[in-house]
DNA sequence: ACCTGAACACCGTTCAAGT
DNA sequence: ACCTGAACACCGTTCAAGT
């Protein structure tokens, strides 16, 4: 997944003189994407697409409308993103495992939801990540249960996994001087593998 | 811990007419704790001392310079409360069930903790946020390493496990409308203990 | 040693006027 | 249907002048 990915025209449409509300929301994930939630401002992103600000507001009432925009723009990508590839795999232990495999080595395709986490100050931000991770923890809840646990050990279980993705994002923003190398990575992956998933 | 024993005085001394650079770095704190980091905006808190917006600068040189102040407050406080409670017990396991328990029921000595992590995005917060980090992931592998496991199983646990804390305090956040009842949290917080803990 | 008050830059927002 | 340009509010920053 790239940023250009998130655009539907792969972002190599030459755009007309004028602009679409898309034209908008799409620059401002791009910019979300690069610099972050606090990058998103009007003037900046006017100068950006060759307009001047004023412009800006016909075709959203305020910066947060953009912001939503933006978000439930990604949201959708996402959720047809990861539903996609899992579905197919049938046995519960090698879904949970391919899932693992793909949160830790598809870096870029975390790039914003990381961005969101750093700001999840912002109201705009909050029900979407909300949104986001009630599906994936529903979706690990459904894993572990069909890997034989009970329905209460199922949900904690997913509960304590999906903190790990997210504290592990965190960490890996936070502790930049700290990155792991590659095999202490790989090392790192399959010690949470071997304590999350229960065993045959 | 309350927001005001992050004050040497309690919050109780009468200000003279006059400020001090400390009166503005935990004025900042105390914004931090009740709205955020982004709250932390040099106009409103002058209106709120009761000054200009001038005077703040005979103190600091910017807005970034007074939030590195009230951070560096912050952190110095935090490592004396952590460290002070948990060094006295000797048991590695106890140490740990200790520390989940402190953890997960002191509830409010993690406002602020998760303030910065929902303000990760500033530049300010990153190194605070980084420093803290590295002392309680030095501090679990050392726990988990005296439990028994080998260097690297511990390192590796000591990494799932604060990332589960971090995580955890995330989706509080997040997903505040499905926050756990009390009986829930507690179940929860077996299941992470008899997760992560190593077994005699 | 600390504060005021006026100034300027930058960004969000509004709106009448243009094409 | 979309954009300009000027205006205003708000906040960060500077600085000469006050106590």
């Amino acid at each position: 997944m790239t940023l250009a990915d998130t655009q539907p025209d792969g972002g190599k449409a030459e755009r007309s003189g004028r602009l679409s509300a898309e034209d908008w929301a799409q620059a401002a994930l791009d910019l979300i994407a690069e610099q972050g939630v606090a990058a998103v401002a009007v003037e900046p992103l006017a100068r950006r697409l060759g307009v001047t600000k004023g412009s800006f507001y016909w075709h959203f009432p305020s910066r947060d409308a953009l912001l939503i925009a933006a978000l439930e723009r990604w949201e959708k990508f996402e959720e047809e993103q990861v539903f996609g590839k899992l579905e197919a795999i049938a046995d519960p232990r090698e879904r949970l495992r391919s899932l693992f495999e793909l949160v830790a080595h598809e870096y870029k395709s975390h790039i914003i939801y990381s961005e969101l986490l750093k700001a999840l100050d912002h109201p705009a931000v909050q029900p979407v990540i909300g949104r986001v991770s009630q599906r994936r923890l529903d979706h690990l809840t459904a894993s572990f249960r069909q890997a034989g646990m009970s329905r209460q050990d199922a949900q904690n279980r997913a509960r304590l996994t999906y903190a790990a993705y997210v504290g592990f994002l965190q960490l890996n923003l936070q502790l930049h001087q700290a990155r792991l190398q590659h095999d202490e990575f790989e090392a790192y992956v399959e010690h949470v593998m071997a304590t999350l998933i229960p065993a045959y």
